[in-house]
DNA sequence: AGCGTCATGTAATGTGTTACATGATTCG
DNA sequence: CGAATCATGTAACACATTACATGACGCT
């Protein structure tokens, strides 16, 4: 990580799900093992070791509950210094490498964004993912001009369904920015009529 | 790697580009960081290193090209157990995981597949692609509507967008699969025709 | 003379997976 | 009483990234 500011994909979902609310290493566990978010971890093996750095960086605090019981579990919850992290990676800007290999944590960004810095800087995510699938458009569509079909039909097969899940994506990522924004003016609207009556 | 016929996503794109025709470590960093398949990796830290392991497991050889001059190239080739290895990878069944965290190896399976092991096996990955997805979906649907749009509304949209894609990419999966076979009916057909005139 | 590309590699580091290890509690 | 689940961790290994290192060739 050249960027001090960038946490890896599995610290960033830890760090996002207990701003959500304290969770132990089990909870979490299972937030991956039964869920969607599944795709950034598995395994007691990358998360208990992900959520002592946690502890040792200054971003989480663990604390024993059921102390005297024979089954303590370990508490975590975002302290100060995580709740920064936490922001600083959210607003990292969307790269090219973010669309080529990452874009699932782009996506967990947006959510997690939302949560933590409210719906502007969410917004900004979406459009800034789109925008910088757009500026790759031409050069896959380039790519696959230079891939007649007659030849390699499988690798254009796969290229033209990666182009098309891109568009996809973009008209995604531009409706649901607007939806997000017409909230608001919405919100502002009501609240602006409500002065005025 | 549990299972021995398990590459990783490097070594298999790696063993597919030399299926197609000998490169050097040099062309294939350069198809990597040119085409879409720079998902695959990047740098050379990482492709020279794989090139070595290849040789040393026996399933691929380099010969030097160029050896009197002052830059030589080290050319690499598919040799028999390297073919061996490429097919018993690309025959692999599509897991759950595979669909969770390596969409994109099961494309790049798909590909390398039909021009390794021909159409069937092509449209075989397809359609278990397909079918793995369809398995998945109602989990992710019950996800979904465990998750009310009025609570978490940006992890919503965020679930319901991987459900949206995942949806294309069966139907894509599905399409293409059946496009392949009635190429193949179709020509049976002619060859059939043409015996009987 | 300097820059970009050709061409190959190594070392340190970060990070995740697999497999192993341990023991308590709850439910049938 | 056995199986599933709760709950936490470690060790060996695989794997990729980043940064570094080297040097020739061709063009301006």
């Amino acid at each position: 990580m050249a960027d001090p500011a960038t946490l890896s994909p599995l610290k960033l979902a830890l760090l996002g799900l207990l701003s959500q609310r304290p969770r132990s290493g089990y909870d979490l566990l299972k937030v991956f093992s039964q869920t969607a978010m599944g795709g950034f971890s598995s395994s007691p093996g990358a998360i208990y070791p992900a959520l002592k750095w946690l502890v040792r960086a200054g971003h989480i605090a663990g604390a024993v509950e059921n102390r005297d019981t024979l089954r303590p579990r370990r508490v975590y919850r975002l302290i100060d210094a995580g709740t920064e992290a936490l922001k600083a990676s959210l607003r990292m800007p969307v790269t090219r490498d973010d669309v080529m290999r990452n874009a699932d944590s782009v996506l967990l960004r947006f959510a997690f964004a939302g949560e933590v810095l409210g719906r502007g800087e969410a917004v900004r995510i979406l459009e800034a993912y789109a925008d910088e699938i757009e500026s790759y458009l031409p050069e896959l569509k380039a790519q696959l001009a230079a891939l007649p079909k007659s030849a390699g039909p499988y690798g254009w097969h796969a290229l033209k369904h990666g182009i098309d899940m891109y568009r996809a994506d973009t008209r995604w990522a531009r409706k649901v920015a607007n939806e997000l924004k017409e909230q608001f003016t919405a919100r502002q609207a009501r609240r602006y009529a409500s002065t005025i009556q």
